[in-house]
RNA sequence: GCUGACGUAGCUCAGUUGGCAGAGCAGCUGAUUUGUAAUCAGCAGGUCGUGGGUUCGAGUCCCACCGUCAGCUCCA
């Protein structure tokens, strides 16, 4: 046996990994909860057949919580065996922050019934049974699991030289690849938290089942510290936020999924379309506004329809007259209009790269059950822009977006990103020569901003590959952000070209990317990264000014006047409240500057300035200065 | 779209076995003139999501629809 130190022991054929745990030490035999050799993680009681590379797992290594979550999962399996002794078992793995198990029922789990649930799991671990690992073959396992229809299908997919093992704990039986930890004992502090349908394999043709969500941890400090976070998220919801700071609101008169921006909520989106607008002519990238509705035939020609029809809105009549039949259709993407732009006058090699950029509207009709405040909606605010280049120049392109990504969203935000290159999906358009091509001028673009990237085999979208770019906010959840796509088959299908320098026609290629990709979504993201405490260059309200008395309202006026020739949303609250409710109310707001006037500030022609959650940390400060310092802040973005 | 839970004042929520629709905050009015996270009093505010049904009587029970939420599937 080699150690992790490099230490090497010798132990009998069929020694467990617990023994070597032992051999080591009572310390580590007692903190072990399973062994990972040859680098697969096993059970402490598996016996060791050859030679191996060894490491005693305990509760700091990274796979601990897995096994423990994976074992709470049979204890829920358990627990629901007990509460309906019927119930059909689909998959039960571990996951992020915790485990779901997903159970074949003829009635849907209640709230009710998942705390009696829960309570039957906390019998099933003080019971203590071990976790029992046995080997058994196909037939065997076909006769274990005869009356599990769910696990009949997954065993008859295994191939016929794979070990099959299944697990016993007390009264309960699975086919589990493991490893467990010793003894249902040992899940202690764990909390199932919903119920869900899930169709079975993921497949929505598939029978339903009902998914248990729990979360399982090794210690009870830990599970309050998870709780705590959820709690945290939750508070963070934008949804919540935008409805305290009235930024905007989805009402039902209208429909589901379609936002009305509210002022406060206005400002965000006008400011940050402003951003991203100045950084594109800056750019190089010309600003060109295009139809909301088209002919329909429009979308045959860009091969959207029917690829992307269940998408999109169903088609309209152009309305009395002779054009009665013709169908028009919400656009749901750009790319096409662009496209028109683009052959709306022929094109020179002087011409390119063309790059086109518009902030529209576009509508999806996406499933009801899938929208989610702002981060799904179905009228979205895209940042969009097509680049027209020839092949040669799309490295040098994507590149430029790259750049462009990094400043909008990493250094503006303090970001961090990540990037997945997506690749052919199995529904597309084209050949597969291009796509390769495509995909490694993807690659090259990346490498050569040395920024390192996953492939996401098979998500790209069905007219070319993507790059994909996810950003981690405050609290370390990740999203969708910026995307990246080259695309043969449009200028292919529009018939788009170019004079070259040889004076022979060429096919252009296209480039479609998002900086935020939707305002909607990327609000709903800063919303909750800020907690609503938005940097002052993007607060609706930047300062607020309070008299203290109305001795000092002339005075707060003619500031609030100075500020907003600064350039500085200001806003004066001189109601007759005291000045602690007016503190008060200013922070629930989230305003990032509060500046007090009373009669000292207005002999001394200063003002007392109060830092959004500062406290009772105050400065005092000349009138001018402060409205320098804002307005400089609000000109550098600044983050803090 | 699918499964489940939930829809009561602007917001957060209470409303018993079916028997007069409530509270706090916000709003309005008045008093108060306030020195850094809630001053006091009064007033107003409801088609109990919508439409049917059961019942002497429905916020409460049943059905359908709309919407929200948690997931599944999908995705910017």
């Amino acid at each position: 046996m080699t150690l992790p130190d490099g230490a090497t022991m010798d132990l009998p054929r069929g020694s467990t990994a617990g023994d070597v745990a032992a051999r080591i030490g009572a310390g580590l035999a007692r903190a072990a909860l399973a062994a990972k050799v040859n680098g697969a993680v096993v059970d402490l009681g598996r016996p060791i057949e050859d030679d191996a590379t060894m490491e005693i797992v305990t509760r700091k290594s990274p796979e601990a919580l897995d096994v423990l979550r994976h074992s709470a999962a049979h204890v829920l399996a358990t627990a629901v065996r007990k509460v309906r002794p019927g119930a059909g078992i689909g998959f039960g793995p571990a996951i992020e922050d915790g485990f779901y198990y997903d159970f074949e029922v003829d009635e849907p789990f209640t709230p009710d019934e998942l705390e009696r649930i829960e309570e039957e799991m906390r019998a099933v671990a003080s019971a203590e049974h071990p976790f029992e690992r046995k080997v058994v073959s196909k037939a065997e396992a076909r006769e274990l699991f005869a009356d599990d229809p769910l696990k009949l299908e997954r065993l008859e997919e295994l191939a016929e030289d794979e070990v099959i093992s299944v697990y016993r704990n007390g009264p309960f039986l699975d086919l589990c690849r493991g490893p467990h930890l010793a003894g249902t004992g040992e899940v202690k502090h764990f909390r199932l938290l919903n119920t869900a349908g899930a169709y079975w394999r993921g497949d929505e043709r598939r029978q339903m089942l009902q998914r248990i969500y729990g979360t399982a941890w090794f210690t009870e400090e830990d599970l309050e510290d998870y709780l705590d976070r959820l709690e945290e998220a939750r508070k963070r919801d934008h949804r919540v936020i935008g409805k305290q700071l009235d930024l905007f609101s989805i009402q039902d008169a209208v429909g589901p999924g379609l936002v009305f921006w509210h002022p406060n909520g206005a400002m965000i989106k006008w400011l940050l379309t402003r951003a991203v607008e100045e950084d594109n002519v800056r750019s190089g990238y010309e600003l060109v506004y295009t139809p909301n509705i088209t002919r329909e035939e429009l979308f045959r020609i860009s091969g959207h329809l029917p690829l992307y029809e269940s998408n999109q809105y169903p088609p309209m009549a152009a309305g009395a007259g002779e054009d009665e039949d013709v169908r028009y259709r919400v656009k749901p993407m750009n790319c096409p209009m662009h496209a028109l732009v683009y052959k709306a006058r022929p094109r020179s090699y002087r011409d390119l790269p063309l790059r086109l950029s518009e902030v529209a509207n576009v509508y999806r009709n996406e499933k009801s059950g899938t929208l989610h405040g702002l981060l799904r909606v179905r009228g979205l605010s895209m940042d969009d822009a097509h680049i027209f280049c020839t092949l040669d120049q799309a490295e040098d392109e994507i590149f430029l977006c790259l750049e462009q990504v990094d400043r909008l969203v990493r250094q503006a935000f303090g970001f961090e990103l990540s990037f997945d290159v997506s690749t052919r999906p199995p529904e597309r358009l084209g050949d597969d020569a291009t796509w390769e091509r495509a995909e490694a001028l993807l690659m090259r673009a990346l490498e050569r901003k040395e920024i390192p990237f996953d492939v996401d085999a098979g998500g790209g979208a069905f007219y070319g590959p993507k790059i994909d770019i996810k950003f981690r906010d405050a609290i370390g959840r990740t999203w969708q952000g910026p995307t990246i796509q080259l695309d043969f088959q449009l200028p292919e299908r529009f018939e788009l070209e170019y004079t070259g320098a040889d004076n022979r026609p060429h096919r252009p290629v296209m480039i479609h990317r998002a900086i935020y990709g939707t305002l909607e979504r990327f609000i709903g993201n800063l919303i909750e990264h800020f907690a609503g405490a938005f940097p002052t260059w993007l607060a609706p309200e930047q300062v607020r000014v309070l008299p203290i008395t109305d001795a000092q309202r002339d005075d707060a006026a003619a500031f609030v006047r100075e500020l907003r020739d600064a350039g500085v949303r200001a806003h004066l609250d001189d109601r007759s409240e005291t000045l602690g409710y007016r503190i008060r109310d200013g922070e629930t707001h989230k305003v990032p500057y509060m500046a007090v006037l009373g009669e000292r500030e207005t002999e001394a022609g200063t003002v007392a300035v109060r830092k959004r959650g500062a406290g009772r940390k105050q400065e005092v400060l000349d009138r001018a200065a402060f409205a320098e310092r804002v307005a400089e802040e609000i000109r550098t973005r600044a983050l803090e």
